[in-house]
DNA sequence: CGGTGTCTTTGCTTTAAGTTAAAGCGCGGG
DNA sequence: CCCGCGCTTTAACTTAAAGCAAAGACACCG
């Protein structure tokens, strides 16, 4: 068995296909590698491709017709998404793709696949389920963007991003832009923010290293915002 | 034939479904009645449902721990919505559902329909069609909210809800707090816009009616926000 | 008619966020 | 080893947004 084949087969909408079409879908696949930083599609663009990550990594950002960029969602292995277009003809892409590592990904167009997908019920299913999740994604994050400060969307950021570390300093693996994007805000006022939770003993802060000293604290925050 | 039977005939999920399990869904659905303003589910809650909108109009609102809210959706007449949790067990409702208006729903429960969609594959296609123009939604609303300032959501409002009449006085039938809702703001920022744009000659403001005297004015807002 | 409650409007205050500018640090290339 | 560039940190300043409070306007009801 290939290993695309052996890939397939650990995504529960691919495993879900009659075996023939599985190895179909794998016949159909075109694979690409994409470069540190290369983009994979542009916002707005029309482009009706299913994707499987193989490797590597693929963010998804917006970007404000000046400056601002917001990422709303970042594919690494195993991990399946698609351009609108692949559903509904026309429909333009929502976000730029970009690889943040060297990846490669397996590709199908929306004419090779449609009929496939149309005769396996259980596979469109389970592509359901799959945006249903995406979905509950996109307004966890429409949430916080509306009701939550910039504060409280730093403190979960850093919970969330720093979940397994304990007590033990743990390398600031991002940088100051990199958690502005992530937040929907500027480098500046998250630099801040930070100064401001260590002075509140939330946590600690050296140029190169954080120490989540108050993880209740942090929760605390994100709550009320 | 019955009214709820061409009721799911004019809808694109339903009207893919072999006839004989047309006829087993109309057996399933159960239908309810919901007055002016009651609640249909709230924010958080588990609800295994997806529904059809047979009359009225129900909107899917956000709301924030303390007083503000965001309406992010309304569904009216034939429109089809579901409770997260009718394709992840155990995931909660994204938004509160209430009812603006007498309103008339059918609903189907996880378990029941399950079975229908994994064998009617065409259904399932599009149930994902439907899903990704929710996501498009989704993901304008996003978009607005990081972007674009007050003023400029509130200048795309005015336009999307104002389509029709061209100079001619348009009575306000939404309430400043409505206005809010919708753009993620409060009463008076709306109220302050307004009377912006109408020391900008972009509308005419009185207490009941509205006149858009510069439509292009306004969409010139909405870009550059 | 007057009373009551909802909605609109406005001024003033407070808070959050973003912008600009100026250092400071530290790593890699020459 | 030093220099320069890019990232980080900080402070002062500006702007946008939100909150509070009070005054009208209107609509409905008894």
């Amino acid at each position: 068995m290939t290993d695309l084949k052996n890939l397939l087969h650990t995504n529960s909408v691919f495993a879900s296909l009659f075996p023939s079409d599985l190895s179909e879908v794998a016949r159909l696949a075109s694979s690409r590698s994409y470069n540190k930083n290369e983009k994979v599609i542009l916002y707005g663009e029309v482009w009706p491709y299913l994707f499987l990550v193989e490797s590597g990594r693929v963010d998804a950002v917006k970007e404000s017709g000046e400056g601002r960029s917001l990422m709303v969602a970042t594919f690494s292995a195993g991990d399946l998404f698609w351009g609108l277009a692949f559903f509904q003809e026309n429909a333009p892409m929502p976000v730029t793709l970009e690889a943040r590592e060297p990846s490669r990904l397996h590709l199908w167009s929306r004419e090779t696949t449609t009929p496939i997908f149309e005769r396996n019920g259980r596979a469109g299913w389970e592509l359901c389920r799959l945006m249903a999740g995406r979905m509950q994604r996109a307004s966890a994050i429409l949430e916080e963007m509306a009701f939550h400060p910039v504060a409280g969307r730093l403190a979960r950021l850093l919970l969330d991003h720093f979940e397994q570390a304990g007590d033990a300093a743990i390398s600031r693996h991002l940088t100051l832009d990199e958690m502005a994007a992530r937040i929907g805000s500027t480098r500046e006022m998250v630099c801040r923010a930070l100064y401001s939770f260590s002075d509140k003993k939330l946590i600690e802060v050296t140029r190169t290293e954080f120490v989540l000293t108050d993880r209740e604290g942090l929760s605390h925050l994100v709550e009320r915002g």
